[in-house]
DNA sequence: TATGAATGAGTATTCATTCAT
DNA sequence: TATGAATGAATACTCATTCAT
């Protein structure tokens, strides 16, 4: 018999992560206190404590929100004919990062906050795993469509190429400002060789 | 006149520097206290002192460290004949990375630094600019050796996804343990449908 | 929406006061640390720095706490008939000194202090300006009733001679422990050649 | 047999001296450090060490130099004839201050590390109590040629008051930058009522 | 004697967390 | 539930002093 409705108790608690997850992207994990993130969300200590037991597991919630399943997007291209291109399938996993994800600023600090929590680490390796193996499906499809002598193999192998490529941008957008998602994919055709399509 | 030789002193920031890198690479920069530094480099609080004005100093100069130039690798590899394909040199350049810092873990953390020490960050920015630039003269190389049409717009275009498969292989090492660089550029090999060659 | 009255809030900040200013009467300033106000306060280090941002803002405070206005005291004085002579003006003003204060170590240190911190100097010379003015009011009407030829001129001068021997007195009352007021209200009379008064 | 002359030695103390009386006089008491000793003085830390055993033996060798005994002045005055009023005597007291000593600001310092440190409390109170005694043997000498009836009683009473004023003028040109010596002793011949004198 | 690198206890201040209200 | 005052261990850094050279 919660004294709360669900619902209010949801709102707070996006509240908080969203105040922690715009704190670290504007300050760096090391440098947010609890008191940063009690001002940007207009909640008291107390009051956050009592939806999060420590500092951590608010930033646990935050790589949580930042991991969203992929899965959908990718599923989608896999069943439409012709099967795209990777070129075209990372532009549209890059495009459709969702606003705050695509901050690679936040990505980077989430990622090394991932060596030291390893509640925040799993949250990564779950989101990559699954991202990698609809990849491979994806990939299995292509490389038959490409008429390749072994897809299965190439699939397999190329994989975690593909995951490097989503990871390689964003880290690249953080450091360097290159943000632009769709002249990485050009990038992609280009290295790739691949015809150029109409949509570019 | 100082008392020390150049070459003590030497030794004894490289403690201090070993001493973090270790640190940072066990528990994650924001876990690491200068007590720590001070147990396992076994200095004295003021003697680090005496070798470096702030924690972030010794942080910086481990971010100094690891972005070591390897314009060199890349330089060799263009001179070669016939030019080696795309693979080929990220298979050299990740394999030739030093030993401390191919461990992802500890990049990661020193790009998250990068995020909040504008020095740190500039450290970065010098290196991969570089990288970039040999890379892209490589290409254009490369791209020509392959009679592409326009070569030099598509060594421009690719140059940066070339970077981002070296920080993507990164972090990828570092959140899913997967270290294996040959591997990797295997994947590459098949992404890109180059023919095998014999070294693999 | 405070959660403590502001009746408690005083009396927090007076107990943080209260244990710097003994501290410093006892150790003097450049021996007081942090952690002997946290002793004698009673309160936590945190605590202290919710009431004050930094020690140098209590020490700001016993600074204030000292020079407490003695104007009404003088004006008093001025305003009575006849005039009293000067070492009656000096006796009310040193025995009226509040008890801390008239500990001269303290304001010895709270002097020096003054030298390093210029908030702290601005409390003093605002202090010290005000009773200058009015001493000078007192002095005017005193030499006019003595029928000196220039009282103006005469009361101009000697001001800031009487302040000297406010500050003089609580000087030597710190080096010497020659801590008694009416006795040297007495030498000031000696010295001026007044005529005795009853009072003596 | 010192391995150094007497000479040496005495002149590298003084160094020593000069540049803790110089630090201390530009950033108080508080903030002086030894390393500041040693960059002003050019010895090394371990030099400085072998000439005096702490960094308050150095702080205790600026106060006895600030003490110079000022009986010679005194007693000149006092075989004077006439006798010169006490205004005269302050005057010259003050204007005869050695320069370095003359800056309120650092004898607001020693005074407050008197407090601290009983050897310097020690020269403070032997400075003025010999001040004070010649003091006395002066105001005898002059309330007598000034006929009072009870000239060593009024002499006893206010010596200290004499001391005072030349106390007060100190903290009050450390205080208020009012440093003119003149300009105060004219002022306690105003107070006094004394006949004005040719030299003024 | 002189050097200055090294020591390590000590400094002011912060901050995740608790708990009486 | 919510508040925010209070806690106190932990933090980065300093500095008087020592001692091998």
């Amino acid at each position: 018999m919660p004294r709360i409705t669900e619902e209010r108790r949801a709102a707070q608690r996006a509240r908080i992560v969203d105040a922690m997850r715009d704190a670290v992207r504007e300050k760096g994990i090391s440098s947010v206190s609890m008191s940063e993130v009690i001002e940007r969300s207009g909640l008291s200590a107390g009051a956050i404590y009592g939806y999060f037991p420590s500092k951590d597991d608010i930033l646990l919630a935050v790589a949580e929100g930042l991991a969203a399943d992929r899965r959908t997007e990718l599923e989608r291209v896999i069943a439409s004919s012709p099967i795209p291109p990777p070129s075209q399938v990372l532009r549209l996993l890059l495009t459709t990062i969702p606003e705050f994800a695509r901050d690679g600023t936040l990505v980077l600090q989430v990622w090394a906050e991932a060596a030291r929590d390893p509640r925040v680490r799993e949250v990564f390796v779950g989101v990559l795993s699954t991202l990698q193996t609809t990849m491979e499906e994806y990939l299995t499809s292509w490389f038959t469509q490409e008429q390749r002598p072994d897809p299965t193999a190439d699939a397999r192998a190329s994989t975690r190429v593909m995951a490097a490529l989503v990871q390689g941008f964003l880290a690249q957008s953080a450091l360097l400002e290159q943000t632009d998602a769709v002249a990485f994919s050009r990038g992609v055709a280009a290295l790739l060789g691949e015809e150029p399509t109409e949509a570019d």
